[in-house]
DNA sequence: ACATCATTGTTGTCATTGACAACTTCAAAC
DNA sequence: GTTTGAAGTTGTCAATGACAACAATGATGT
């Protein structure tokens, strides 16, 4: 009889990043309220105890997705910085370009980045959290500052101007991942524009 | 023996309406998971079941609030058009009240507006929500059509400006809620101004 | 008046779930 | 080699959402 033979080894070995790829499918594609503990233990071919070593709570597998989305949204974002630096320096084709990243990760991770801004997570991996949106707005710092350098960005307080412009940024992106706009692209452009030149005639 | 006498009426009367002013308070003090629709009744004084009369799901309750909100935040930004009409035709005080008005009830509705955008709702409803988003960008929509009747506005597609500006005031909202920032009134201050007048130097 | 009947509430039950406790397997460190 | 601790397992519990079957109430039509 081979029925000794097991499957997998009693250690799985990879199993906390199994569950955060898995949950962050399940999450995709049938929302956060279908994320059962126990269902990802299942598919990971699992007992029903075993995520409780590696998240204490469903909140910890929660928060520790989130952390990864704000990972992979900042990395998205200073690719999109790399990427221009190796061409001219405009500000706003810079600013275009944040935005195409920004928007790009909303549209593709809608329910990710909701549960990235969702008011529930553990006190202290809100503190993270909240870097983390710190880390992504210094990179509208970062732009701003530039462009105020080169004389391309109005003076002021930059940081003011730059939590203008990330909430701009964020706005169009959860606006765009909810309701069902088909010219993203145009909008895009035109919020970008717009904030470049103002509402004002000149 | 006194037993005999209802402590309330076999029929509730009103239990739509307490079971949602309920679960209200119950999201914005404990958040959205902490919602049982058996631990409603219970405060309602009610049978476990007796909910289902009303909301057929618990997300129909959800819908039901996320709806509420909708109307109460809008009946808000229309209550700051209304008190702006009566002083005068500044389209840059009008925007920064309808600013103020979507802000305070970001503010003071944190857990609920993230509700109202949460993408998991019923397909029919979520149309009329989509439905109620749109309505509110058609307020922002009026105020840019008049600026641009008295010349305050530049000229171009006003749905487009609209959609922008909406979702800058969104963004802000929606990051002032969550992070801690303290100096909400002036960093709005200075959104609007910087909608108005744009990034680049004049 | 009064029978009917839809509405609203009730009790009972079920499968699922998150959390925890107690036990086992394995591998690495000493 | 043994000890020790991380990772996985089974077993159990209370809470929950959903549903079915039944009861009370009040409105409607004649």
């Amino acid at each position: 009889m081979l029925e000794d033979m097991p499957d997998r080894p009693y250690h799985h070995g990879d199993l906390r990043s199994v569950l955060l790829s898995s949950a962050e499918r399940t999450l995709a594609e049938r929302g956060p309220g279908a994320l059962s503990l126990r269902e990802l233990a299942r598919e990971a071919g699992v007992s029903h105890a075993a995520p409780g070593r590696h998240f204490k709570d469903k909140q910890a597998l929660l928060d520790a997705l989130a952390l990864d989305g704000f990972q992979r949204l900042r990395a998205s974002l200073e690719h999109a910085k790399e990427t221009r630096d190796r061409s001219e320096t405009d500000t706003r084709a810079y600013l275009l370009g944040l935005a195409r990243a920004y928007v790009g990760f909303a549209l593709s991770n809608a329910a990710l980045l909701d549960l990235m801004y969702a008011r529930k997570h553990d006190s202290d991996v809100s503190d993270q959290l909240a870097a983390a949106v710190g880390d992504m707005i210094a990179i509208v710092l970062n732009t701003i500052s530039e462009g105020q350098r080169t004389g391309e960005i109005i003076e002021g307080d930059p940081m003011t101007i730059a939590f203008a412009v990330a909430s701009t940024l964020h706005g169009f992106a959860s606006f765009s991942a909810n309701e069902t706009v088909e010219d993203v692209e145009e909008n895009l452009d035109a919020v970008v524009r717009l904030l470049m030149t103002g509402l004002e005639p000149r």
